[in-house]
RNA sequence: GGAUGGGUUCCCGAGCGGCCAAAGGGAGCAGACUGUAAAUCUGCCGUCACAGACUUCGAUGGUUCGAAUCCAUCCCCAUCCA
């Protein structure tokens, strides 16, 4: 069996480690306890997550064994590393279905049964009644603001304004470290490279309070080669739920990656091996056209599913290639009332089809031009479609890549 | 708690009584070109019953024929002082 390391080296998950040979030893010798975090803010995961759940794959496949936390605790407040706006506190209830929805989710890729199986643990049971005279004493009395001041992410927030609050964001990040190696062993925390102070923190209050080995290991962010982050789509974040975003749409962002960022999703987000990545993404042209069709298709099928892969490349191939079944396109059934209601005007079909995102930006759409209806261009804003091809389905398209088939439903 | 400067349409940022649905940039969308890529050029970019109307400039009241622009109160943010 591989190193686990090396596995993560070798696709470039690894941004930066604490004491790199020793963990590397570590991980090659025997079965090691790690932990992600992850904020169960909403009822799905999306593809930001999805790079820290592929390391937690690799990790497992090497024979590790991973806890996934999640913050039920830490949400009632929100990370303020990014953002500035403040969470509400989550019910018991809402919390429980998102942390049911991730794990369904991650089920996918990460193992909760076997030797080595994953084990899902929540911070709410250990934040929740703690009491702030003895976590100032046991945990706080650990921390030198001296310290954290000197750490980047705060040194920025000290231009910004930062309050006590955000600083203990990473004492409770730090304790939930200590209680998961406390639990069950856990020795090495993993997370996104913002949360390198935090995690380094935790690792450090390990060594400190318990004399305990204990390592921290970041993963890059999911950036494309200019630097910014992966995964935002006109409609918001990507989704993983195939109710806040498509399979098609899905599929449809992987294939429309720029050329420079083909080989870095390949590495990070499928289990493609590096031989065979590197082959595909040799050259460029057609060959590296051929390559996003493979990310598109495989990562797809990773999250979705083989069978929904299949449907949303065969949709995208009809609709692009030429031929091929309209079947699987994005489809919007309307009922005997949606039809009376809009009249068929292309513009309401439009906005039905979420093509457009009001009837003024559908207007504008026809009026450049960009409106096809059954691979005729709509000339007028006033256009009606047919009701009789209703029942066999209306493709309308707007621009290039855009489709949705109407129905009668 | 005090002083000062701020809160403008997705983001940054002009406007400082009528000419403002609000300059400019970014993002986004569309057209041309392409490889369902990038770069480039062009157009659009509050909503609707779309040559017109309606709603927006932190919130609520007020002054005025007329307010994003003036006044009052409140909320929030930043900087300095305590």
């Amino acid at each position: 069996m591989r190193n686990a390391y090396d596995v993560l080296t070798e696709r470039g998950f690894i941004k930066q480690s604490s004491h790199p040979e020793e963990l590397h030893e570590l991980l090659g010798k025997e079965r090691v306890t790690f932990y992600i975090g992850f904020d169960p803010t909403a009822d799905s995961l999306h593809i930001g997550h999805y790079v820290a759940l592929m390391t937690m794959a690799h990790m497992q496949r090497c024979g590790h064994r991973p806890i996934v936390l999640l913050g039920g605790g830490t949400a009632a407040i929100g990370d303020p590393s990014g953002k500035t706006d403040m969470r509400r506190m989550m019910t018991r209830e809402e919390l429980d279905h998102n942390a049911a929805c991730f794990q369904k989710q991650m089920a996918r890729l990460v193992s909760f049964e076997g030797e080595n199986a994953a084990i899902l643990a929540n911070n709410a049971d250990w934040l929740r009644n703690l009491n702030f005279l003895d976590f100032m004493r046991d945990i706080g009395v650990h921390f030198s603001v001296n310290q954290m001041l000197r750490a980047e992410c705060y040194k920025q927030r000290m231009e910004r304004g930062l309050t006590f609050f955000e600083m203990g964001y990473m004492l409770m990040q730090s304790y939930d470290f200590l209680v998961l190696n406390q639990k069950y062993g856990c020795c090495l925390e993993m997370g996104g490279d913002d949360q390198w102070s935090n995690i380094l923190g935790g690792a450090d209050l390990i060594r400190r309070k318990e004399q305990k080995p204990a390592y921290a290991l970041t993963t890059a962010l999911l950036t494309t080669s200019e630097g910014k982050k992966m995964g935002k789509t006109e409609k918001g974040a990507l989704w993983l739920d195939p109710e806040k975003t498509s399979v098609y749409d899905f599929y449809q962002y992987w294939r429309n990656v720029d050329d420079a960022d083909v080989k870095n999703c390949l590495s990070l987000l499928t289990f493609i091996p590096m031989d065979e990545v590197n082959a595909m993404t040799a050259e460029g042209g057609s060959a590296l056209n051929a390559a996003k069709r493979t990310l598109a298709y495989t990562l797809t099928a990773q999250v979705h599913g083989e069978e929904e892969a299949k449907k949303a490349q065969q949709a995208a191939e009809a609709l692009f290639g030429g031929g091929g079944s309209l079947e699987n396109i994005p489809t919007v059934a309307l009922t005997p009332a949606d039809v009376e209601a809009t009249g068929l005007r292309v513009v309401d079909l439009l906005v039905a089809g979420k093509l457009c995102k009001s009837k003024s930006d559908a207007r504008r759409m026809i009026e450049s031009g960009a409106v096809l209806m059954d691979d005729v261009k709509v000339e007028d804003v006033a256009a009606e479609a047919d009701p009789a091809k209703l029942a066999d389905g209306i493709v309308l398209k707007k621009g290039k890549k855009s489709y949705v088939r109407v129905i009668a439903g």
